[in-house]
DNA sequence: GCCATGAACCAAAGCGGTTTGAATGGGCGG
DNA sequence: CCGCCCATTCAAACCGCTTTGGTTCATGGC
């Protein structure tokens, strides 16, 4: 049926059985009485090969079942198609669901335009070393850096190893040398809390992310300018920095509204975080939007996206999956055209008016 | 300082600069005065090479911060060191926040064992094509599948095109011809209804998943059981089956709260729509224990891990990312010995009680 | 003293593509 | 009818690593 016996190497132990009768560019070269170089360019799409060809060798491809190695492709032309992501393992040993969602809309374009995802979970001790590996092997074309925190050695590492990346976020003390994309934090939360200064707040908390996380050292920025900016002194009592899990909304919101002095707004930095303010608010029979104002930022995770008009609440909005595909896009850019200049882009948050926050109580 | 130059080759266009420094295996070999094949073999182990030039090898490659390239590696020895998983992006386009624990879990193994893991996001009309694209391209040793289905295509095509797979969960129609991992979702609901019922519910609300995931309809037919065994009819009104997001807990539990004949009680099948729940049962004043009971089945979604004694939900427990983590282990076993028996695990939940269950009010 | 033995090392042939440099042959102007 | 040029096609080298099938040389048994 097809001529694999005369192209049996002697030394070739395939891993699987090949039922799927996928066929090589030589066994593909031989049966079209071609040589390979010329199936190659066909396949390839240079100019060099008559039409008449190129139809006949598609056509046989299809037929075949043919799909080119991928990694005598790679040693070829020295490029991976392949796009790295290295998350370490906090000691949280944890994948955040912002991550996943960061994720899936990059995803989205590496299959779109013929990239590999590959994911590293180290040990974050092991994190520089993988970068390192990643780049001796040459096994990805690209990085795409997730959470860059204060004092971040990558932004060093990666410049030295030259291997391509595009950065979520910015490197605190870095805003040039590299591609990144961020969220405007500082904006939104200068913004949501001048909106909750407006309603009349003026103990206002904030549930932070981890105090050394670029993110949330720029929402804390906001906040702490928008208070200022009204005479409105930064209460430290207020503001808590740990990582955005559900129990840790409700369990620092408990504290809060039980205090002898409790705030009547709380700013959040994740909407799970927010959700177990909520729980804790209604624990103590509290009305969010009435008793209570919160605003969270909201990275629309997917599976907590309602379609209702009046969102759950206030927020302040940039969609995690729209910044997972541009920053894949940037960086495929930037790999199949070094010579492109840097690219930033600095997207603003939309502060969307939802049930959860209301004029600041009279009674306190 | 180094010898790059003899070996640069005429038509290798590097993507990026290698300023990391790295050898190939060719120059390291030149270095040490050695052919490439003891170098191989004293980096990979082999017993013909004398301890003393193994030793000699050995500092060399690490002093030259030699990494092999994985990518010749693969084609001279017919495994990649890849496992492959594929994300089928339903009409909703999300990653579930399941699968990212799933896969944090089997992150970890793959890098201990030196394995990659390749993500691929692909719109579910390409799935089987991105399958039989691996296999022919060769380009992971195996693949992880996700959320079978009845009636799911996957099983033929797998074992069509012969790729090594472990699957979680089970294909409903097929308990063998592969390995599987999956949580006994049958007897979880059995047991969860059953505890229920002896608490006196009778009305027992049930939000599924989506009604072809396999888990979805064993988890069902356990809630059936349990009612039919006690002589409770099933009621169909009672029973939904949707994506699990929070907004569907919170309509779905509204409108069932809301409704002239309420349940009692309401399971579910995610922590995540039993928070939608929770807040359904709030919103109307009811308290979750005392009004309302809610069991959960619980993933251990490390997002939402609290570290409390008394868990906030009642559940039916079982860790995603321990699923992830031997799922991975399975498959790699599989793989490194092609000849192992299939395996079979079936891990039983733990039925955990907290604070969302309690007899069924009197007055109804 | 000779040859079998085995330890240690090496040359070369793959793996499956891409790319360079050259060969082939048909069309066309002179 | 001849020679040149362009359009096609091809052989061979190469990417970096593994592995087969030697070779070399010291050792030791007889």
């Amino acid at each position: 049926m097809n001529c694999f016996s005369s192209a049996v190497s002697p030394n070739f132990k395939p891993l699987w059985n090949t039922r799927g009768e996928s066929v090589n560019l030589k066994e593909l070269a031989a049966l079209l009485k071609l040589s390979p170089t010329t199936v190659s360019r066909a396949l390839n799409g240079y100019p060099e090969v008559s039409e008449a060809t190129r139809r006949r060798v598609l056509a046989a491809a299809r037929e075949h079942n043919y799909a080119p190695n991928s990694f005598a492709k790679q040693l070829a032309t020295g490029r991976s198609h392949a796009i790295g992501h290295v998350v370490p393992l906090s000691a949280h040993e944890m994948i955040n669901p912002h991550f996943s969602d960061f994720i899936s809309g990059a995803g989205r374009v590496y299959s779109r335009l013929g990239y590999d995802m590959v994911i590293s979970v180290v040990p974050d001790t092991e994190e520089e070393a993988t970068y390192r590996k990643m780049a001796s092997r040459r096994s990805v074309d690209g990085v795409v850096i997730h959470g860059p925190v204060a004092g971040d050695r990558r932004y060093d590492i990666l410049r030295e190893i030259g291997l391509p990346f595009v950065v979520h976020g910015r490197f605190p003390e870095h805003m040039d040398g590299y591609s990144w994309l961020d969220v405007n934090n500082k904006r939104a939360f200068r913004r949501a809390t001048d909106f909750l200064l407006d309603l009349g707040h003026r103990r206002i908390a904030l549930l932070n992310g981890l105090d050394h996380m670029s993110f949330a050292i720029r929402r804390r920025m906001g906040y702490e300018e928008a208070l200022t900016a009204r005479g409105v002194a930064v209460d430290p009592a207020l503001v808590f920095s740990e990582e955005m899990v559900e129990p840790y909304g409700h369990a620092r919101g408990t504290q809060l509204l039980r205090s002898a002095a409790p705030p009547s707004a709380i700013l959040c930095s994740s909407i799970i975080v927010a959700l177990g303010v909520a729980r804790a608010a209604r624990d103590l029979g509290l009305r969010l939007g009435e008793d209570l104002s919160v605003i969270t930022h909201d990275d629309e995770l997917s599976f907590l996206q309602a379609q209702s008009d009046v969102p759950m609440f206030t927020s302040t909005r940039s969609s995690m999956q729209a910044a997972g595909s541009r920053a894949a896009e940037m960086l495929i850019a930037k790999i199949q055209d070094p010579g492109l200049p840097e690219t930033h882009e600095l997207w603003e948050a939309v502060l969307t008016v939802g049930g959860s926050t209301g004029p600041a109580p009279q009674t306190r």
